[in-house]
DNA sequence: GCGACTTTGTGCCTGCGTTCACAAGCGGCT
DNA sequence: AGCCGCTTGTGAACGCAGGCACAAAGTCGC
């Protein structure tokens, strides 16, 4: 254990524990973000291969279906304890429950959509959710016209249920898919809820205290960092000429 | 400019050019990735606030609008040139044009979607991405009862017109969003159609040549995220009880 | 016109994440 | 049983991104 979270290191590390439980959090905490990503990718390749019947895997293999660099991936098993077996590989069945157990999918976390617009119809039709342990289990929205109906077997809610409704079916993630206008008021009340867990796909950056993790997939975003690559593509290929659509006047003193 | 891109600097820099059009091409390459993702935000946030009528705004207010640090905006800015006047802010117009110039913004992307299940309807009919300037004008499927019918005014066409089609309507952007197993097929022919940056919502890796760009979103792993989140917390905040069910048998030797 | 105040732009440092490279460990073959 | 080859796990180096803090540069008031 090389990185330590943040200075204070664990009291006395002599002794020797059988169970050792501190060391449990301690791990859990100092899993850095980007791996904890990544750790999801590898489970889905994982899930995919056993189903093939593959019963073991080298991290070669493994790297390569999931696309990344195969010291990154032994790196990031690393953090879970040592599962693999050197000169073969990893138990596929072994791996998959270690990443389950780490990510928390041992349990199911069921998920509440509020609004039921294009997005939030197509979220709460998707299979992807539930099929992965998280059924949507509630819908929310304002207009009083979808109140009552049925989608996907779901009912839908008005907002002002959402502490209610989310306590008694214990949602532990919400998704926001409203408009950007709504989308603080949604989120205030998720939080009130007690939700501590956000993805959100309004385009507006949510204040929320400190104890709720917020991701946010913002479609637009995503298009616009492709457009960048697609100038800057255009910008490298063209030899030298036509740059002046761009308007760069750089005038240098 | 501090950081070169990678060694080689630029032969001599002495003149007094008027139109400096390869310090154009080093700048839009010099920018880092994670800022281009925050140069999208603060767009947002800047048309938003031009939309209310303010003229000028600090690093400060921006920085809170979109959620990061001052420092860290002023730098990201910094990319694209000196835009703000000390002592006042940024001009909210001028920085709109430049950052727009920058994601490559003054053009229009057609955009093609792929897959019209639950997603890919949705992906059609959503208002963000036309506002944007990013208009779907063309949709593909595999399944006949889907061909030649219209979404949101976009007619359906049959997979193997990708070629053809997207050729006509000049498509920059492929959106795939259908199941994870076609997903490698539809890529390649959006690739064979001359189309270069692709954003997948599918749950697989794709295999692209090194001078297509693709983005990744993935729901579900958003979800497996969050879940883990929610079990480090759970893990933080009971006191040192009832964490048997993690499993967590580390024993040292 | 000058001084005080405000805000930008950026040099420097720190820390995280990635990559390299190799020792340690395990299975299979002889 | 012992050796050989393969694969893991990780120490160490590197590079990039983030944050601090301050000098430069501009505005506003007097």
């Amino acid at each position: 254990m090389t990185a330590q979270p943040d200075g204070i290191e664990p009291p006395v590390d002599n002794a020797v524990p059988t169970v050792d439980v501190p060391a449990a959090r301690e791990r859990a905490r100092a899993i850095p973000e980007a791996t904890v990503a990544r750790l999801a990718v590898y489970l889905r390749v994982l899930i995919g291969r056993a189903e093939e019947g593959v019963a073991t895997l080298s991290s070669e293999e493994l790297a390569a279906a999931a696309g990344v660099n195969s010291a990154k991936l032994r790196k990031d098993l690393s953090y879970l304890g040592s599962y693999g077996t050197r000169g073969v590989g990893y138990d596929v069945d072994i791996l998959v429950g270690q990443i389950e157990r780490t990510l928390g999918l041992t349990r199911k976390h069921s998920v509440a959509v509020v609004g039921v617009g294009n997005l939030g119809h197509a979220l709460a039709g998707y299979g992807g959710f539930s099929s992965r342990g998280f059924p949507v289990t509630a819908l929310f929205d304002v207009d009083e016209d979808l109140i009552g109906i049925r989608i996907a077997g779901i009912e839908v809610h008005h907002l002002s249920r959402i502490p209610e409704v989310c306590a008694e079916l214990d949602v532990t993630i919400g998704v926001i898919a409203t408009p950007g206008e709504g989308a603080q008021e949604v989120c205030d009340l998720l939080v009130k809820a007690g939700v501590r867990c956000i993805l959100n796909f309004a385009p507006v950056v949510l204040q929320v205290p400190e104890h709720v993790e917020v991701r946010k997939v913002d479609l637009a975003v995503e298009l616009q960092i492709l457009s960048f690559h697609v100038s800057r593509r255009e910008l490298a290929e063209e030899p030298i000429a036509d740059l002046t659509e761009l308007g760069e006047v750089v005038v240098r003193p």
